[in-house]
RNA sequence: GGGCCGUUAGCUCAAUCAGGCAGAGCACCUGACUCUUAAUCAGUAGGUUGUUGGUUCGAUUCCAACACGGCCCA
């Protein structure tokens, strides 16, 4: 098949056709002929011209004529290219091409006898060629191994992933604009950490040379991020990559993409209201409207979402009996009753660990409208302040839609002696084994000791979100290059 | 890590159940055609059936292992 087209491209270059040129210029995209045609009718390839460009997808070739569709990046136009209009020696140059090929072409614009509107090329010359021949055009490219792998292919033949990506890019950007419409700072901290915080994962590792030291990809930003609302800067938001060396699935990849922003003086429940309204706003900028379908569900962004404890939404979701919540003992009977094992660590699970291992397992899949889970145990809130009024409590919620944890806020935890006990305790439980080094960042709580406002934080999964707003199943769909192991032939 | 399913031409898929020369559509190549749009018509060509091994006179088909992928579970 290559070889055929390789002899093809031989005549192509003995006929003094450069395969690769680079000195074309266009004066307007397919979307801008749009406009250009607006209120006109029949054949105007007089009035104007206008050099275009773009990918061939399809020919439809007669003796001496012939239509062809081409594709720029707004879109598809049709073209009629006919002998006596570019003459013979283009014309035989044309029909040496195939599909796949980028050409240019200038013209007027007509309506064919369907009244669509047509370019009337009255040049058209190579502009790029294609070695390999496209997928079928009909069935496009279906096999998912090879739309991850070769995403370009799966961008070339699917216009429903061409607009999923492009979605995906205003959400970032309607992300962005509403933070920096609040004040908001966009920063970059450090992607390489000497110690990785601010989660529980495991951490990719490498090493720096010249510097002689491991260094491991942040598993989250959280840290560095504080240490700025320390420096002043009161409002910072970043949305970039985290990266956990842990399983892959259709919720995980190992590189994912995290907002974290971060606002003095304001409270947990500051940001659940903030992030209903900013829910709302991204989801009308991205799909025009506030109640979405994800996977058949419809789920409203519209209103002040539900607010529920975590033990409360135990007793009333999960049917956890009030009477248990204090004995470790029970809550280990009822969650054996339910099928949900912990392996070897039960021995070592205190009571807000199993409460949250059972609202994993029992709530977390049903709530499908977005719903704030507030009332954390302490136990597993390392980050989060204390409750003033329950301090066995953190002030912090979690969101939930369609099933699945999407953001995690909290009022932060700025008492720097609280805070070292904290990670003191949370070193007794590493696991021997661990990769991770057994050390607790010393300068995250020298930061806390010069002071830091009160504040409160919040992280959103943006691939979770993405999959949300354009109804994905998979993580896979809205990572442009998802991660797979290598294959051994294309 | 476990379970189920998949891997056949450039692409989308048949044939496998019940072993017997591996097929179609589109794409490609040649020819005809100046309003087609999944163009049409005629002809040609295109395959190490994911890999390795086993059973068999004979394996795309049955068996095993492996690789890669999808879905579900942990």
């Amino acid at each position: 098949m290559i070889q055929r087209r390789k002899e093809k491209i031989q005549a192509l270059v003995e006929a003094g056709v450069e395969l690769f040129p680079n000195d074309y210029r266009i004066s307007h995209t397919v979307q801008d002929i749009q406009h250009l045609v607006e209120g006109k009718s029949g054949d105007i390839s007089g009035e104007f011209s206008v050099s275009m460009a773009g990918r061939m997808m399809a020919v439809n070739l007669f003796g001496k004529s012939a239509f062809i569709r081409f594709r720029d990046r707004t879109g598809q136009l049709q073209a009629y290219i006919r002998m006596d209009k570019v003459g013979a020696p283009a014309y035989a140059m044309f029909k040496k091409l195939d599909i796949g090929d980028f050409v240019g072409m200038t013209g007027g614009l007509f309506q064919t006898k369907t009244g669509e509107w047509t370019l009337l090329a009255d040049s058209i010359r190579l502009l790029s060629k294609a070695m390999r021949p496209l997928p079928e055009k009909f069935h496009g490219l279906k096999d998912p191994e090879k739309r991850y792998r070769q995403r370009y292919l799966d961008l070339i033949m699917n216009g429903d992933v061409r607009e999923l990506f492009m979605k995906r890019s205003r959400m970032v950007q309607a992300i962005r604009a509403f933070l920096l419409d609040r004040a908001f700072l966009e920063v970059e901290t450090p992607m390489m950490q000497p110690l990785p915080g601010g989660a529980d994962a495991k951490p990719f590792k490498t090493f720096h040379n010249s510097l002689s030291m491991d260094l491991f990809l942040r598993i989250a930003p959280e840290l560095y991020l504080k240490r700025l609302i320390t420096g002043g800067f009161e409002r910072v938001f970043e949305i970039n990559r985290n990266f956990r060396n842990e399983g892959i699935s259709t919720r995980h990849n190992p590189e994912f993409t995290m907002l974290e922003f971060y606002q003095a003086y304001a409270t947990y429940e500051d940001l659940m209201t903030m992030t209903e309204e900013m829910f709302r706003d991204v989801a009308r900028q991205v799909t025009g409207s506030a109640r979405i379908v994800y996977q058949g569900e419809t789920i409203d962004f519209g209103e002040t979402w539900r607010r529920l404890p975590m033990l409360e939404s135990l007793e009333k979701i999960a049917g956890v009996d009030p009477s248990m919540l204090d004995s470790r003992e029970q809550l280990l009977d009822f969650a054996g009753s339910k099928g949900i094992s912990f392996g070897g660590e039960s021995d070592d699970m205190g009571i807000g660990k199993i409460l949250t291992k059972l609202f994993d397992v029992l709530v977390e899949p049903k709530l499908i409208q977005p719903t704030f889970i507030t009332g954390y145990p302490i136990e597993v809130s390392p980050l989060s302040r204390r409750s003033s009024r329950q301090p066995e409590f953190a002030d912090r919620f979690e969101l939930f839609i369609a099933g699945r944890e999407i953001a995690n806020g909290f009022s932060e935890l700025n008492d720097p002696e609280d805070q070292k006990n904290r990670f003191v305790e949370q070193l007794n439980h590493k696991e021997a084994g661990d990769e991770t080094p057994h050390m607790i960042d010393e300068d995250y709580i020298t930061a806390l000791e010069y002071g830091m406002p009160p504040t409160a934080g919040e992280g959103i999964g943006i691939d979770r979100l993405a999959m949300l707003l354009t109804d994905s199943a998979s993580i896979r769909d809205v990572i442009l290059f998802p991660h797979m192991k290598p294959a051994e032939k294309l």
